[in-house]
DNA sequence: CGAAACTCCTGAGCGC
DNA sequence: TGCGCTCAGGAGTTTC
């Protein structure tokens, strides 16, 4: 499940890429998120200048056009010799001077667009602050959450609210902080707001330094999983013992998610 | 406007 | 061995 850490080193792991100039693109399933550009073509003789982060999408500038690309829930990238039989669910492949790249993605929930057109700019427009930014801080997040009645996990993985939040790194944040994530987000104080902040700042630097947090199929574009998965505390723990009281992990669902919690050290109740 | 439901898709896991 | 089912989930879109 690529999050923001796992973006962050998606984009790092394509850093060989730049200066290279695109040969050739070969587009084998255009139906993902969004239709493929079919004009994508247009990158041959086009070298790739730069790479950017903004939320969980990825901007790669070329000499001419730039591309805005998400990988979704399942999507990866791989540099890997021409040579090499393709995949199943690899969608698209091009081909550079030295290696090829391409895009893995089985759910197809990623999406890749001329960073020119309307609907990439849109998304773009519609995005709130980056969770690592000084403008993400207590007062930022108070203001947001002020006149909010939904559940303070659904509210910090809005994208309007901040970037990058998804439902792994909420999970772990409200743990950490004591905070029950079905608390009514205007329901928190100041205090606990400030330190849900600094937590999910912790975190994702955490797990930025550490490659990833991977589940199931996420790879970089080495072909490296993440490892860390295997400090998560609260996700994906649900029925077995809390690490730090030993009651046993919930889950309810918020969202249409699922949402680990322990009863105990994340009460209801608490502030509410 | 906010909030909640709905949608895209495939693979993993499970019961039988 | 394989069928059919449920679940997972980022985030845009639709519906109230």
């Amino acid at each position: 499940m690529p999050e923001l850490p796992e973006v962050e080193t998606t984009k790092a792991s394509l850093a060989p890429l730049i200066g290279q100039r695109v040969e050739q693109v070969s587009i084998y399933q255009a139906s993902l998120r969004w239709q493929i550009p079919n004009d994508l073509a247009r990158l041959q003789g086009q070298t790739l200048q730069f790479l950017n982060r903004r939320a969980k999408y990825i901007v790669a500038r070329f000499t001419e056009d730039a591309l805005l690309m998400h990988l979704g829930m399942s999507g990866s990238f791989a540099l890997l010799p021409a040579t090499q039989e393709r995949r199943k669910h690899d969608h698209l492949c091009i081909d550079f001077e030295q290696i090829q790249l391409r895009y893995h993605d089985p759910r197809r929930f990623g999406s890749i667009l001329w960073l020119h057109e309307p609907r990439a700019q849109s998304l773009l427009a519609s995005l709130g602050v980056e969770p690592l930014d000084d403008a993400f801080n207590a007062e930022h997040l108070a203001a947001k959450l002020q006149h909010k009645k939904i559940a303070v996990k659904v509210a910090i993985m809005d994208n309007a609210v901040v970037v990058g939040v998804g439902n792994i790194y909420a999970t772990e944040a409200l743990f950490y902080t004591g905070i029950h994530p079905a608390r009514p987000a205007s329901s928190l104080t100041l205090d606990e707001i400030s330190r849900l902040v600094s937590e999910i700042k912790r975190i994702l630097s955490q797990a930025i330094q550490l490659g990833g947090s991977t589940l199931r199929d996420y790879v970089n574009g080495q072909g490296e999983t993440g490892y860390f998965q295997q400090t998560l505390a609260a996700y994906g723990r649900a029925g077995e013992d809390c690490i730090r009281c030993g009651a046993m992990i919930d889950s309810i669902r918020l969202g249409q998610r699922a949402s680990a919690f322990c009863p105990v050290c994340q009460p209801i109740g608490k502030n509410c």
